[in-house]
DNA sequence: GGAGTGAAGACTGTATACAGTCGACGGAAA
DNA sequence: TTTCCGTCGACTGTATACAGTCTTCACTCC
C-alpha cells in the first residue's frame, strides 16, 4: 500500500464506501434471529432480556431493541407482562403466512414486469448461478428467500418491501425447519430451485404483468407443494 | 356502589375487565403520531429524544421506543447518525400507499367474504350508523379508516393485521392532510362515505369472493378519485 | 388440611449516567 | 481571503441504577 499523506485525501478519492457500523442492537437482533431460524432457541423459549444480556455481553437495552424487532418480525411474541418467547406457529400461522407471501410477491411480479432494469437481470441472473454451485442446503433456502426479495427490492415499491419485512424471517424459519425435518429427501433441491427460478426470471422479464403474476402464482404452488405442513 | 368486603372478591366476579395499563412507551407513542397526523408537528421537523423527552415529561427511554414504532408505521424516519425527523412524503409515495392499501384490502375483503359472522356485520352496521352521526371531518376520517380495519380484523388474517398496521397511520396522514386542505369542500363526505360503506358492506356480505373484490375495488377507487393529490 | 399471608426472587419499565461522534463556529496560518 | 484545525455543543448509543409488579413458596391460623 502506497504511503499515504494528507494531501492525497481528496474529495474525489474514489472506491472507498463508508465503514457500516452495526450498532450493539442490529447485530443483537441478527443473533437471537439466527438462534431462532436455526431451532437453536426452542419454541416456546423464554427469552429474559437479562439472560440474553448476559450471554451476549452487552447490556439490556440493545437486546430491548432486538426483541422488539424481532416482534415486529414474526418471531418473537410478547405476554401481558412484557416477557417475551419464542413464538410458536401452528398449522394455520403457516397457511396464513403462505397466503400474505403469495398476495405481496403476485404484486411485486406485476411491479417488477413494469419497472426492472437490465442490471436487475443480471444481478438475479448471477444469484441464480450461484444458487447453482451451493450443494448446502440451509445455504441454498437463505439463497432461495434472497433471491425472492431482490425481486421485491426491483419492484422499488416501498410500502411492499416494509411489509415483506415483516414475513420474511418467517420464511426463513419456515425452510430451515423442513430442511431439519428431512435432510435427506431434498437432497436434489437444487434441481428444483434453480431450473425453478430460471423459468420465473424469464418469465417476468416478458413486459407482460398478466405472464408476470401467473409465473409467479406457479412458483408459489411449487414451493407450498414442496413444503412440507 | 355497594361495600365490597374481601370475601365478594371471587374469582367469578363478573364485568371487571381487567386494568389497561398503558406504558409511557405506549403513550407516547400515541402522542407523537397524533401531533404527525394532526400536522401539529410540521413534515421534516427534527426529532431529538431529549426534546421530546422533556415535553412528554418522561425519560429517553420510552421516546426511543416510540420513534422506533413510528418509524415502522411509516412516519418517522432516520437518518445515518440515528437522528430521526417526520417524515416527508412525496407524490410517489402516496401512490405507492394507496396501491399497497389496495392489495392488502382486496385480499382483507376475499377472507371477509369467506369468513365473517353475524357479529362481524353487525359492529359494521353500527360503525356507519355512527359515521351517520358525524359532522366532525377529523372524526369521520378516523371513523372511515376505523371501519376499514374492521374489516381486516374480521378477517381474521394475523400476517395481513400486521402489514395493515405498517400503512394505517400513513393513511390517517393522507386523510386529515386532504381535510386541512380543503375543508369545506368536503363538508358533504358523509353523504359520499356512509352510503359508499352500506354498499360495500352489503356486497362483501353476499358470500362471493369476486363480489367482494370488486366491490372493494370501487370503493377503493372511490377513496382514489376523491382524495387530492 | 386448607385458605389466607407475607417475604423473597425474577423480571420488566423507566430514569439517569457516561462515552463517543458529528457538525458548527471561530481563530490562526498560508 | 481561504484553508486548516481545534474546541464546543448537541445528540445518540449504551450501561447502570432504581422502582414496581407478579409469582412462588413456606408458614400460620382457622
Amino acid at each position: 500500500m502506497p504511503p499515504r499523506t494528507k494531501s492525497n485525501l481528496t474529495p474525489s478519492q474514489p472506491h472507498l464506501s463508508p465503514l457500516s457500523r452495526f450498532s450493539l442492537a442490529e447485530d443483537a437482533t441478527a443473533r437471537i434471529r439466527r438462534a431462532i431460524v436455526s431451532g437453536e432457541l426452542a419454541v416456546g423459549a423464554a427469552l429474559p432480556e437479562t439472560g440474553l444480556a448476559e450471554q451476549l455481553a452487552v447490556s439490556r437495552v440493545p437486546i430491548r431493541e432486538a426483541l422488539m424487532a424481532m416482534e415486529q418480525e414474526g418471531l418473537v411474541e410478547f405476554d401481558q407482562r412484557g416477557r417475551s418467547r419464542v413464538r410458536a406457529f401452528s398449522e394455520e400461522d403457516f397457511e396464513e403466512l403462505f397466503s400474505m407471501r403469495c398476495t405481496l410477491e403476485v404484486m411485486a411480479a406485476r411491479l417488477f414486469a413494469k419497472r426492472m432494469t437490465k442490471a436487475d437481470v443480471e444481478t438475479l441472473e448471477a444469484m441464480i448461478d450461484g444458487q447453482q454451485a451451493t450443494q448446502n442446503l440451509t445455504a441454498l433456502s437463505l439463497l432461495d428467500v434472497a433471491f425472492h426479495e431482490r425481486i421485491i427490492q426491483a419492484a422499488r415499491h416501498r410500502p411492499l418491501a416494509v411489509c415483506w419485512k415483516t414475513i420474511r424471517s418467517q420464511i426463513e424459519y419456515w425452510l430451515a425447519r423442513a430442511h431439519r425435518a428431512q435432510a435427506d429427501r431434498h437432497l436434489s433441491s437444487v434441481d428444483l430451485t434453480v431450473p425453478g427460478h430460471r423459468r420465473l426470471l424469464a418469465d417476468l422479464c416478458r413486459g407482460s404483468e398478466a405472464k408476470a403474476e401467473s409465473a409467479m402464482r406457479l412458483e408459489m404452488a411449487t414451493w407450498r407443494e414442496w413444503l412440507p405442513a
